[in-house]
DNA sequence: CGGTTTCATGTAACCGGTTACATAAGGAAA
DNA sequence: TTTCCTTATGTAACCGGTTACATGAAACCG
């Protein structure tokens, strides 16, 4: 591995007129330039990162701390991440958490370690400042850590009521949430948001909460259908519990949708695998990776962090699991 | 961010014996080392990865190119390979390529400039030894780059073997195999592995290609039921385009397994989930993917690579698109 | 034509670690 | 007592870049 020092023995300079060659700064004359640029290129040389993020202090490297890649919401978001990063000359170190507290501040110390230049997380446990180095920028992703942080997230309160709307509109007469655990704040959201359209609408309804493991969430909903068989309307907290209530009612035999509606939630590009298809209200997933990339980015290179937290919407995307028919405004106000 | 020469003067001693109380080689007084650990952690001192890298030449990164860690088969295998490589004490950064040779060029110069030790790739394109530094350690997973680089994949032959085997002993009658692209060693091997079976019981079959992509696929299966209606078995080059195949015949009606059997291919966790849940032909994701990174750590730490290929075994996973009854030896073999 | 800019390049310190080598004290062996 | 080994520690070079500062030549200017 060819160093600085070897072209510039090569073209017949100094290290530092090199150095102004490859970093197109200071002053260099035409023809010294050409000879450097000769030498490089004689010697294959590439300046090695390390050495140069040693004396810069930026590696241009960021971490990405998730629980889960394997879970479709995170590797979406991701792909947006790396994407991002990579237009704009970033690196992305994977880290996955399994939420083990233990292994979130292993990496966080890792990537401090490795002179990473921030980081974007996705935790449960709001990290306290102290376990923190100063000045070390992080942006919270779709759960937020601390006041302080950046947070970007989806609107889930909004994505709560919505579904809880559609599923009415569409003629569901006794709804059920199975909703996720209390400690997500984005699933108090959707909750609460269906919850208050529910208790407007003065609707019946249940609650069930989902463990987030298919298995269990199939023997949930298996129950559910034994103590509420009037049940014509889920309104699951994400996409997978959805397939799984899917799957739980196909094989009782209940005709979805025009038996049982099935809203999912995340929008993961898997739901329209299914048949039925997964009726959905879908995070701006890319999007959402996209902009936790670029606030990490600009805080980096511009020492400011511009808002806060940032809100983005959610989308209904219609697809088989609800209904063709929409009642009208009128039908539905009656109840 | 204290560094070294602080911890040096807070304890009163030399940066060498700072640096050997850190790494815990030659010769330390006891007292010496319990001054020098307090004032290690009186000022939080975490030593610079950065600096430790530039001088012993190791980062203890390696590298994962992929072409899209959207694709649930990468996405199991990245998990592996990352819970392996944090076991050892490795980071791992990750490159999605999209299978676009000039990403795969780049993301190879990135990690080479940033001292990676090493990286585990998968790409298509037969990438020269002279685009690849001396002694920079690449094992090839799933798919082969060059005789000389390691390379660690499951038993596609066999693969397709077994699953020719298991729909025609379970009694389907007219085969069609939707392969993957041909560029595709692996996608091959499945292909020769079902035809040499399809071939040697003389079964009627049709073989179709997919472009991997799901609503093309769809298309694709909707004319295969028009052209050859009498298709009783399907076996596909992968998990996902099963899904494309079961939801195209459930739309038309068609009964899954009784009329039709369905055979994919990988055995994501995600196959499982479907109603009828997929029946696969399982590779060992897991495993592949520690094996993978097992081999290229042993080759960074003892610069040695033992077998320079490795193929593991699949397993046939029993699920709901093939049918219980097998069909007894004699009678399939009649035909 | 002397003084100031601009251009061009080199020297050496620096980033924060690791380690080869030097030095010295204490104990054991001869 | 001399010699040698083990223990303990410090000094400074080194890894491969970047850049502050110094130097000198050429161009410009009144």
């Amino acid at each position: 591995m060819a160093t600085i020092r070897d072209v510039a023995k090569l073209a017949g300079v100094s290290v530092a007129t090199v150095s102004r060659v490859i970093n197109k700064n200071g002053y260099v004359h035409e023809t010294t330039k050409q000879s450097v640029e000769a030498a490089i290129s004689q010697l294959n040389y590439r300046p090695n990162e390390i050495a140069r993020t040693l004396y810069k202090k930026n590696s241009k490297l960021i971490g990405l701390i998730i629980p889960d890649i394997t879970n479709p919401f995170f590797t979406e978001l991701a792909r947006a991440i790396e994407d991002t990063a990579h237009h704009y000359g970033y690196t992305v170190v994977l880290c996955n958490t399994d939420e083990i507290l233990e292994k979130e501040k292993h990496y966080i110390e890792v990537l401090q370690q490795r002179q990473a230049d921030g980081c974007i997380m996705i935790i449960n446990e709001k990290v306290t400042h102290s376990n923190l180095q100063q000045d070390f920028p992080i942006v919270a992703l779709d759960r937020p850590i601390h006041a302080e942080i950046p947070f970007i997230h989806a609107d889930h309160y909004q994505g709560g009521q919505l579904a809880a709307q559609i599923l009415l509109r569409k003629g569901s007469k006794h709804l059920v949430h199975i909703r996720g655990p209390k400690y997500l704040d984005s699933a108090e959201a959707r909750y609460q948001g269906f919850l208050d359209i529910v208790k407007k609408e003065s609707v019946s309804y249940h609650i069930l909460e989902s463990s987030f493991q298919p298995s269990n969430d199939e023997r949930l909903i298996n129950d559910l259908f034994d103590r509420f068989p009037e049940t014509d309307g889920i309104f699951a907290a994400n996409d997978v519990i959805a397939v799984s209530a899917l799957k739980t009612a196909l094989r009782r035999g209940i005709a979805v949708p025009e038996e049982l509606q099935i809203m999912g939630y995340d929008g993961i590009l898997f739901g329209q695998l299914f048949y039925p298809s997964i009726s959905t209200i879908a995070q701006p997933i890319y999007q959402l990776g996209e902009k936790a990339t670029k606030i990490l980015l600009q805080w980096i290179e511009t020492k400011t962090c511009d808002p806060l937290v940032s809100c983005l919407p959610v989308e209904w995307i219609e697809r088989d699991t609800t209904r063709k028919e929409l009642l009208d405004e009128q039908h539905s106000n009656n109840r």
